[in-house]
DNA sequence: TACAGGCCAGAAAAGGCTTTCTCAGCCTAG
DNA sequence: CTAGGCTGAGAAAGCCTTTTCTGGCCTGTA
């Protein structure tokens, strides 16, 4: 059906070896007369390179995975942009892969990149604080390092695995006092699932400043969706009407949170401050415009995918990149409105 | 390196056949005795199956491969959504490939994912409206199909190509004419690529009806992005102070052109209506929330995976499923102030 | 008892490519 | 003029699986 190695040899009255030698780049001589010969019934069957049996000799494809939580959460989406601006100066595939925060199927989709023979593995995922699950993570991690794969994963560290960081405690830390300098006591947050790393950690900043400067932390779980915090905003408020400000553990909570401020009539940030955390793109475009925690999501994926593109550390170190968070205060904090 | 089936044969004390039968799913009869030896020797050696050499023999990896102009623009990332949602389902894997909207880019990831085998190619990407661009397409996706494999098209039709289309022209219409019924008659886009099909179908759409009102239509083509608008809106507007209402070509580009209002201190829509199309998540969210023409992304993302996993039609006739558009009509649209 | 026919394990082939390995032919140097 | 050394083409082996193909054993029947 498809054109093969041997058509192409037989077209240009070469043998399959010389073809390849021709093709595929290798530095192996062949004479120019034939060089041309090849290169020209090539050209003219279409050959299409089979990266199947390519990678069959060569242990792997190229290809890079992603195990992303949701590919509709701007928080992943925005790294894995960062992931495929540099994929795409480097011509590589990436695959995606959606693993719905969901255990089972990060291992099993893990396994899957393994069977595929993906070059690199980058964890974008869940991230979740538990035992169990970071040791079979870290066990099939070190089957895939094992098959000589590479493996980064972003924000949680595992065991053996390179890692992109952020230091989500002092983020939350910078954002609590901006809170508590306006007057802020009484904060409800707006949180993720509690058992995800990036949570727990933005969620004891918080707490570390606000209950340090005499106030209260109200924490409510829930998906880390804008339409569960619109919710989560109605439960929380209604619950504590004494809460004065509202922090989404990320932006688009924190977007949930002023639509159903906005809906109830209340003014942000005069009734109400709201902030959130990672800076997406549009909390700039916010009325008001949000303030929140930038993380650099784009460069996180850069840097995980230049990470595992690099030669491994020879001390087999697993090596670890600190990034920066920002505090961005924008419109949408103000002081605490007089209780 | 990585455990391969012999070994798994050689621990279970059976031949490589029987391994494969027993771990493939093949229907081929083996006794239970060796069967469990098989999958226990498996399980232990933590045998990953080599999707590389199976593939050899299928012809394909069943990877789905997705040409898409830009990860980062809402327009492809929500599709490219919709897309996730099924394979996710089907456990499929996913290539997203980032074309720039470049043609050579485009063609090259289309046959660097017929190089791997892919089962199927979605085309999500730019639909330029030119002559040797969609001849130099569609001739790879024949060659493509030949393989065995599947290509579906979004947007723009390409010759024996299946297909997901959308009305962008009655899209437009639907807005123009909610436009003139509020009086406006001046009205100024902010166009992405003048080549790009989609935005010549709106672009006429929007001209039919506000020139037929005796209206005139001012467009500035530019880049597809917030920012690209953000400086179109204020060229624009200084060119053509008499223009009453801005439409972007996209959401994100009406969002733009509202950030640069407000940045004027302009207000919507009260000295001037904006709106756009797509209906990206966000829109609603805005201030004001934005009059769009909604296209269904996710499920034409979802539609066109649907189609390339169906039997392909025996009558060998290019398929086509069309989606409706529907006018939003929000808050950021409202009566042309007088002049 | 003998033979046809099932059942199922294993040997062999195939799939497309790259990489030794072999060796023919030619040039150069002694 | 011959031996040794290069150059570079092609044969063969190998990567990991799956799928015939072969054939031994056993059952059931004549």
């Amino acid at each position: 059906m498809a054109v093969n190695l041997k058509d192409v040899a037989k077209r240009a009255g070469v043998s399959v070896p010389t073809a390849s030698r021709v093709l595929s780049g290798s530095d192996y001589p062949v004479l120019p007369d034939l060089r041309d010969r090849v290169l020209q019934a090539a050209e003219e069957l279409d050959y299409v390179p089979n990266v199947q049996a390519q990678g069959l000799l060569r242990g792997n494809t190229g290809m890079i995975g992603v195990l992303a939580g949701d590919v509709g959460d701007p928080y992943f989406s925005e790294m894995i942009n960062g992931i495929h601006d540099v994929a795409t100066r480097r011509r590589l595939l990436v695959a995606i892969c959606q693993t719905e925060r969901d255990v089972e199927q990060e291992l099993a989709y893990f396994k899957m990149l393994q069977a595929h023979r993906a070059a690199v593995v980058i964890l974008a995922g869940s991230g979740l604080a538990d035992q169990d699950y970071q040791e079979r993570l870290s066990s099939r991690a070190r089957s895939f390092l094992t098959g000589g794969g590479r493996v980064v994963s972003i924000g949680t560290p595992i065991l053996e695995v390179d890692n992109v960081r952020v230091d989500n405690t002092s983020g939350a830390i910078d954002l609590a006092q901006h809170l508590v300098d306006l007057g802020h006591r009484d904060v409800g947050v707006l949180a993720g699932p509690a058992n995800v790393g990036s949570t727990i950690e933005r969620l004891a900043g918080l707490r570390q400043v606000i209950e340090g400067a005499g106030g209260v932390l109200r924490v409510r779980h829930g998906a880390p969706t804008r339409d569960d915090a619109y919710t989560g905003a109605g439960n929380l408020l209604e619950q504590h009407p004494s809460i004065t400000a509202l922090v989404g553990s990320a932006d688009q909570m924190a977007m949930g949170a002023m639509a159903w401020l906005r809906d109830q009539g209340r003014v942000v940030p005069a009734d109400l401050s709201v902030a959130g955390f990672n800076d997406i793109d549009v909390a700039r475009d916010l009325t008001p415009a949000l303030t929140t925690v930038r993380l650099p999501l784009r460069q996180m994926g850069e840097a995980a995918l230049q990470i595992a593109l690099e030669e491994p550390d020879a001390a087999e170190q697993a090596a670890v990149r600190w990034l920066g968070t920002e505090l961005l205060v924008r419109k949408s904090t103000g002081p605490a409105r007089a209780r």
